[in-house]
DNA sequence: GACCACAGTATGGTCTGACCATATCGAGTC
DNA sequence: GACTCGATATGGTCAGACCATACTGTGGTC
């Protein structure tokens, strides 16, 4: 009587969330559908209300649907596709618990943003979104107004690489490291850098240069954070000593805080 | 009496979350730290303990706190570090939702495991976990043997990349597909190709040339999806013509799987 | 003293039933 | 036709109970 998994209990509320999900992925259900409300799916599957609430939370958090109260054709739980939302929250959760650090969204943002620059380089793809968020910027008043706009400029750019998990992906990079932006721009001062910055990837993108696209976000986020590019980033990632743990291990016995 | 933003209602889940966050960003509270138990957080908070529970079951799913029942020290909330887990959750259920293609979490793999690998290489990282898994390769004898030590080899290099936001959306980006990828290994028959990129692009890597490793990277991904890769990759991204919406208008009339 | 059996207890997991707030629907009225 | 107002269906919240689990401490046994 030995060796037997210890079988993972599974808990009410995760089996709601499987078949909703069988539901999803096996026939029928898609963006815009309303599922049954709270009571009568917990009378279908055989759980309490709670459960199914429970599952709702988790559904929600992952963007999959949307709760409405009330009554009508746009009450409750309706099927959406917000992947945006719950990867901003990811971020920002573990960016304060430090299972993740500043340097490394900042250099996932430049790897993806030089990709995303290279590929809308190369197809012509819809630049009025960029135009329309450098005027904007132009006319800012305030660092937050500034930013604001910023990132549609960035998320532009990703949207326009045609890829709408690599664009999904950017805005929440940008949101979720929103005041460290504010901060890093109040701190230059002048923007007056970045704006030569962005017309130069602009201008990159609408005639089709992919490298030189590269090339002018890379000088770009040079600037904004200077302080994380200090070495260069082609010869390595900050930290790169310590790492490669499963994310598992990561426990308290090691974790070394900055504040007091 | 015009003009008035219709304030966003609280729930009391979303007031205990907020507050959960402030403690975590505010001081004190890292990966390790328990949580009170529900009961008292209910109370602490002037909430029910369901609303406690719902909070719970989002920060679950964001990967941020454990839940343990029993007594003792590892039980009741710890707050964790697994990113992966949710990123995972959230591609499957937009695979399904077709609010994201199999095209774009390709290339969105392509991406960062092209860069993960020019990093690595640029940069002597410990290879021995690449060895390993090339070892177990040769070994397996089912698809789906193969993909999972396929899947630790792909996860190994975006580790030696030092960047733990990378290596986790790597790892997503495999656990959510991981169904087509051992379809589109019984589909090919013959691992041998397969075997050959995984050697040259360790070599490449081991070798210290970022651009070796970096195109070895597209030969392998394009050998295992031909599907997918049909046109050059640098001169568009697939479904370019329809997309750079807002994710919020993603509807069903535009959606594509590449499966059967 | 070392070991073990067992009651105590704190934890999350689940359920029930109730009530509230909101938004639509629909019958009735002017 | 336009308006009023109750009926109703929805999610949101709460209180209280019970269960399963797993550690803790106590006391007995050897």
């Amino acid at each position: 009587m030995s060796g037997w998994q210890p079988v993972r209990r599974t808990r009410a509320f995760e089996d709601v969330i499987a078949r909703i999900e069988e539901r999803i992925a096996g026939d029928g259900l898609t963006v815009g559908d309303r599922l049954p409300g709270e009571r009568q799916l917990a009378e279908q599957l055989q759980v309490s209300r709670s459960s199914v609430r429970e599952a709702m939370r988790v559904l929600e958090t992952l963007g999959v649907v949307s709760s409405q109260v009330g009554r009508g054709p746009d009450a409750g739980a309706v099927l959406t596709a917000r992947p945006a939302g719950a990867l901003t929250d990811l971020l920002r959760f573990h960016l304060g618990l430090a299972s993740l650090s500043l340097e490394e969204v900042i250099d996932a943002r430049l790897m993806i943003e030089q990709w995303s620059a290279a590929r809308a380089a190369g197809h012509g793809a819809d630049l009025s979104a960029l135009s329309d968020a450098l005027e904007r910027m132009d006319r800012a008043a305030t660092a937050e107004d500034f930013v604001e706009h910023d990132t549609a400029f960035h998320v532009a750019i990703a949207e326009a690489s045609g890829n709408r998990l690599i664009a999904a992906m950017m805005r929440s990079l940008r949101d979720s490291v929103r005041r460290y932006a504010i901060e890093a721009v109040e701190r230059l001062g002048d923007t007056g850098g970045l704006m030569t910055d962005h017309h130069l990837i602009r201008q990159a993108i609408a005639s089709g240069n992919p490298s030189e696209a590269s090339a002018a976000v890379e000088t770009h986020l040079r600037r904004a954070y200077p302080d994380i590019f200090r070495a260069p980033v082609t010869s390595g990632p900050p930290g790169a000593d310590d790492r490669g743990r499963g994310e598992d291990q990561a426990r308290s016995e090691d974790r070394g805080r900055a504040d007091g």
